[in-house]
DNA sequence: AGCACGATTAACT
DNA sequence: GTTAATCGTGCTC
């Protein structure tokens, strides 16, 4: 079984970690199975100067994870119904992160069927939302430790991606924020992957 | 205590 | 293309 990504893997630059995410493994275990999906979108938020990001207001009870440790996970709640998964990068006290925006759905592919009540593969994991529900990720999972011996969620290494695969654009749905950072090209995604965000 | 809003999705026309 | 769903959070009163 691979080993999980180590702590000092999130503890870099957010836009290297984000790029790096992509082709891994994100695991889950529930009810003793692996459910799992290879990385293929992946957002940076990178600190309180970035007005995209949720610590521009500074440090808040929803936030704070935020501004831990790195290789934590950050899990909030939008929209009234909705759950979105980070992974906290660089170092303790700056509130930075990469939201896992898509999956290649890979093990447990029945789970997450039953999960999201559809059937094609490229309905399971395609958004931010999906993905949650799919590997049933929720507030239970803020503040948990994804490189933790033992913790049931984590992330392995895939096969390294040249950079002639990897495509990069502004990220989704943060039209609120002024520019630059609404058009800051911090959104990494495997070109030609049918299981991107639409 | 009340209120506006959101790093979205699915189901519409 | 449009819109309803739905509620925790952070802010104001």
């Amino acid at each position: 079984m691979p080993a999980r990504l180590p702590c000092r893997f999130f503890g870099r630059p957010t836009l290297i970690v984000a790029r790096e995410l992509l082709g891994c493994r994100l695991v889950r275990r529930f009810e003793g199975r692996r459910v799992s999906g290879r990385i293929v979108e992946a957002e940076a938020y990178i600190g309180e100067g970035d007005l995209a990001c949720h610590g521009r207001f500074g440090r808040t009870s929803r936030n704070a994870v935020m501004f831990g440790k790195p290789g934590v996970a950050y899990v909030y709640f939008t929209y009234g119904m909705h759950w979105m998964f980070n992974i906290v990068t660089e170092r303790e006290g700056f509130a930075a992160a990469v939201l896992i925006r898509a999956l290649e759905p890979v093990e447990g592919i029945g789970v997450m069927q039953q999960r999201r009540g559809r059937r094609a593969l490229s309905a399971l994991c395609s958004g931010p939302a999906k993905l949650t529900q799919a590997l049933r990720i929720d507030k239970a999972v803020n503040g948990v430790d994804l490189c933790a011996r033992g913790s049931s969620l984590w992330l392995e290494a895939g096969e390294p991606l040249a950079s002639s695969q990897v495509g990069r654009s502004p990220r989704i749905g943060v039209d609120f924020a002024p520019e630059p950072w609404c058009s800051k090209p911090w959104r990494f995604f495997i070109k030609d992957s049918p299981f991107v965000s639409k």
